[in-house]
DNA sequence: ATGAAAGCGCTAACAG
DNA sequence: CTGTTAGCGCTTTCAT
């Protein structure tokens, strides 16, 4: 902290000049008396406001050349009331899905002078809870949450205050905001009709936690895509959890061995997509499984060289998404008003290879 | 009811009373107001130092609950002149090398009670120097700047004055500062080694533009390698400039039908790695080459399921550059002086198999 | 244990 | 055109 900071360190010289909480660094003030003008004009000639001659400006602008004067952009936004910064709260920025979401937010959020913070939850609703609200501490003048837990009231004395919330990828929980989800029901309902006209008859569907919005629909629509086939969904064909590599690679062992073992696999996203590619293609795939027919893959989130494996799959557009909720928090904070708006992305099924392998013969 | 709602929360508009900067949020002097106590002991209280009886402290809280109350930081950080809030000013955070470098700092930062704040230059000098002094206005406690200009002295008066600085990446230009980085020269060095060993003469080398740090470290290393093995490189085997996809396939086409068609080729970074093996790879990948023998490739950068498609890379930890820099950055925070430091992280040679593949017949 | 007063560095609102 | 005076909401200092 600042008490273990000497005052004989901390600036190089250990006189009894009084520390200010800026270390040293100039001030208007000091950029004033330099320039023998005062305050205001100093002001008005770093932010570039009218009514300075070319004289005083010129003189001004020596005075902060020389001294190194760079504006506390604190003590600004004290006085004005606005940090042109907005907070993204999400899962997890080293995933390939949430970068270029935020990168997204963050080009929208350039274009309107602001900065922004993100902050990984690692889906953990206390870390994003404390994300939050530290965010709101700092008066970010918006705030763009990727859900991890399901009670958000926490938010609602922040709302009310005027911080413009835009909920992305999953719905608020118990609140209501403005939201941009991608089709996960759709999506995923489009994925197994995909392996059913392709002669799938036994599919099956591994996702993430169900206490996670879009693994839940995404489960719902895998259902919806079985039943409206008149198709059957056996006991160990969906599997939910933690998209951990173990667990997955479990499950999708399971899931080839039952006695009703599945022809066609549907992998909730991204992560489950990776592993079930790795043991489905790997090379000792068949090996254990009694397999000697390849099995057919649909995986929800588009992967970096998936076109190069040809893996089909359900892709959603994660900068949309970002661009999206980021363009509707500026239109709240530009003063639009109305009722919170949901918006939902389509998502788009692109085919292969992994997904148009048919069933082995005699399974119809 | 002057207890219950606040002065001009009253106003639904046009009232006469003055509107607040801060909207009309509570601040501890309302809340002290309403728990009838002094201002600062709702500090005390909101900070949790010591001095209040238990008493006192539950009518504070409950004025707090009543209110909706939260701590404005913006005035706790004039006042106190910490931000608790580093800077990371990167090229792309939609690039998958940088989302993982971010998510390490951040993660250092969190353990320090700090928030980060992401800035992406586009590779733009013009943009770094905007982003890293924006965010030196806003007074970061801290700055990790990979470069994407080349003169820093523009950090100079900053550094000057306070803001602990550390390079990833690529080192700082015209300026002495903390740097982490990757070891490039070593990396490329191995990685044509490696196929040179495999009994490659004719080897290709695509990288990024040679402004780029990194990109001339690698082609060094490369050129190094060659030489060591006594190996002449070819007019038309080298190529630098944008890692545009389609420039890069130009380029690898170019070495592969030129009158001294290489047999191996090393790429300079993740994207171009990635464009190389769909090119190398690709369907018609053989087709208009005049190729029929597959061409070896050996990747600068680790990629997502690289190890499916058998691709060899070097393989840099993006993880660890961040988490070095960033701990070397609290290190500074926390007093340490001394001499600018420089670390260089070592690379490793993943063989997959398409840095293995030999040469064809009657090549060496 | 508690509180009054004095700023942090800047901008808004008025003077001149 | 220029300068002076009040604060923004909080922490610090120093009384009580």
């Amino acid at each position: 902290m600042a008490d273990t900071v000497h005052p004989s360190l901390a600036s190089g010289r250990g006189s009894g000049a009084p520390e200010r909480p800026w270390g040293n660094r100039p001030t208007m003030k000091d950029v004033a008396a330099r320039a023998g003008v005062g305050l205001k004009t100093v002001s008005r000639v770093v932010n570039g406001e009218p009514g300075v001659t070319a004289d005083t400006e010129r003189r001004v602008q020596e005075a902060i050349e020389a001294l190194g004067f760079r504006r506390n952009d604190s003590a600004r936004v004290l006085r004005k009331g606005r940090t042109a910064s907005v907070g993204l709260v999400l899962e997890d920025l080293a995933d390939p899905f949430y970068g270029p979401l935020s990168r997204a937010v963050e080009e929208v959020a350039r274009a309107h002078g602001a900065l922004l913070i993100n902050g990984s939850s690692a889906e953990d609703p206390e870390r994003e809870q404390e994300l939050a609200l530290a965010l709101c501490a700092r008066r970010v003048d918006g705030l763009i949450v990727i859900p991890a837990g399901h009670d958000h009231r926490y938010l609602e004395p922040e709302i009310r205050a005027g911080v413009a919330t835009v909920f992305v990828d999953r719905p608020a929980g118990l609140i209501d905001a403005d939201t941009v989800l991608s089709d996960s029901f759709g999506g995923a309902r489009a994925g197994t009709a995909h392996l059913i006209a392709h002669g799938h008859r036994r599919i099956g569907f591994v996702g993430d936690r169900p206490r996670i919005h879009t693994a839940a629909e995404r489960l719902r629509g895998y259902r919806a895509a079985m039943a409206d086939a008149g198709l059957p969904v056996g006991p160990s064909w969906v599997s939910l959890g933690p998209t951990a590599p173990e667990r997955v690679r479990d499950a999708v062992r399971a899931m080839l061995t039952g006695p009703e073992p599945v022809t066609a696999v549907l992998a909730g996203n991204n992560r489950v997509t990776v592993t079930a590619v790795r043991v489905l293609a790997g090379p000792r795939a068949a090996a254990g499984t009694g397999r000697e027919h390849p099995v057919a893959l649909v995986g929800f989130d588009d992967l970096d060289l998936a076109d190069l494996l040809g893996i089909t799959v359900v892709a959603q557009d994660a900068r949309a998404l970002g661009r999206t909720a980021a363009e509707q928090l500026f239109r709240r904070l530009d003063g639009a008003g109305g009722e919170p708006v949901r918006v939902t992305l389509a998502t788009e099924l692109i085919p292969r290879g992994s997904g148009e392998i048919p069933p082995p013969a005699g399974t119809a």
